[in-house]
DNA sequence: AAATAAATTTAGGCAAAGCTAAAAATAAAT
DNA sequence: ATTTATTTTTAGCTTTGCCTAAATTTATTT
């Protein structure tokens, strides 16, 4: 059985892992959990002795399998949490994730896959994230950044990579949600803004913007 | 803020109020929550000194009114929770209680307040106890022991004193749910055995069991 | 190749919440 | 009214998860 704190380290690897090639550094932990760099030694030592990640002092970590499964199913049950907010609650996209971080250490398997189950499957989270299934297989979505997107070219926002408050709240704002019609119009070699089209209206929008926003081009 | 472990005690002091004039000994605290007479001292100490109970050495202790408000928020937070496990994820009423009690602690009172929307603003869970709404006030429901329901007269069932798991799967096998149409139809002077009626059936119960349910006169 | 900087680990402590064992206060029985 | 039993509190120790400060290792410069 793991613990809130046990739990909160595994998701954070995992999540500092995504496409990463190399072992996750103390520090990144560190910084990541808001926490300090001793406190990471620590758990990282609890954890290696639970075998659920791999650890070589000064050499960083990496999930085991079996690591890696405890992580995903703490993501899975994050992110149908945050779909139950939004779909069922009606809370706003900007609004669920603290809550979600405390929901995630609810230890029930039953009452996961019948929230699963109540939610319709659901693959994608309110931000577009992918859910893992019941055995954590997550459909890899296939997504780019709006930045890396040609000039031109329209493409759907399927998803954010900053799911601060304060950027989704800028894109209810600007009325960019998931499944929106994007295109590049032209970018501003002085300052680097971006001219883009929303649906059927233009804005201007900064690099930053561009470079947390996922679409795919269908 | 309250942690998970003064919650709990909270919690406890307010179900072992229930009817009682008197304080609520150190002993009974620690009896209900598991754990040892040492372990209740040094939080009682804590819970004086954030003015949440009335302490006085050796004389047991009592709610203050903001520690009987947190109490109340807490039962909500667990009774509506077992509500939404039953109604809306389809779990059977013995098997919610130990989620609930997970759930319960989740801090979020927009969460508990949509939550309550959702579900309709039911005001009992599924074992027939009330729940306090987002002020703390309860309806207090006129219930009474089948135990000490006349021969004779029909009532309905409305709830449970003791809600574990077994009695709650023992009344599904006889098939006494809330709602059921209840009569004692005579008391067996011998063994003190029931013969009783749900519905359009006839039962023989022990004295246990009438003694562990609530019904209503109409 | 040293010297310096940065990252990581160790050592020593603290607060929360539990425990056991002993002391003190209250209640019950002679 | 004592004596005995029960309840409650105190004292001291443990574990978890965090901290600061110091030591050590690895990485980066000169
Ligand atoms: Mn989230
Ligand atoms: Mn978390
Ligand atoms: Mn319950
Ligand atoms: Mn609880």
């Amino acid at each position: 059985m793991l613990t809130y704190s046990e739990e909160n380290y595994l998701k954070t690897i995992f999540h500092l892992s995504q496409g990463q090639k190399h072992g996750i550094s103390t520090n990144a932990i560190a910084a990541k959990i808001e926490t300090k760099a001793s406190s990471v030694t620590d758990m990282i030592k609890k954890l290696n002795e639970k075998k659920l990640i791999k650890y070589q002092k000064y050499q960083g970590v990496t999930l085991t399998s079996e690591g890696l499964m405890a992580a995903k199913m703490i993501v899975r049950k994050h992110r149908l949490w945050e779909v139950f907010l939004v779909e069922k609650l009606n809370f706003n996209w900007d609004e669920v994730h603290d809550v979600a971080e405390e929901l995630e250490h609810i230890k029930s398997e039953k009452l996961i896959n019948k929230l699963d189950a109540f939610l319709g499957y659901p693959t994608e989270d309110p931000h577009g994230d992918p859910i893992p299934d019941s055995k954590g297989d997550m459909k890899m979505i296939n997504k780019q950044l709006l930045s890396e997107l040609p000039i031109k070219k329209t493409a759907i926002c399927i998803g954010v990579k900053d799911s601060s408050s304060d950027f989704l709240q800028y894109l209810d704002k600007q009325k960019i949600s998931l499944g929106s019609k994007i295109e590049i119009l032209e970018i501003e070699p002085f300052d680097q803004s971006y001219r883009i089209k929303i649906n059927d209206y233009e804005i201007t929008v900064t690099k930053k913007i561009v470079n947390n926003l996922f679409v795919k081009t269908n």
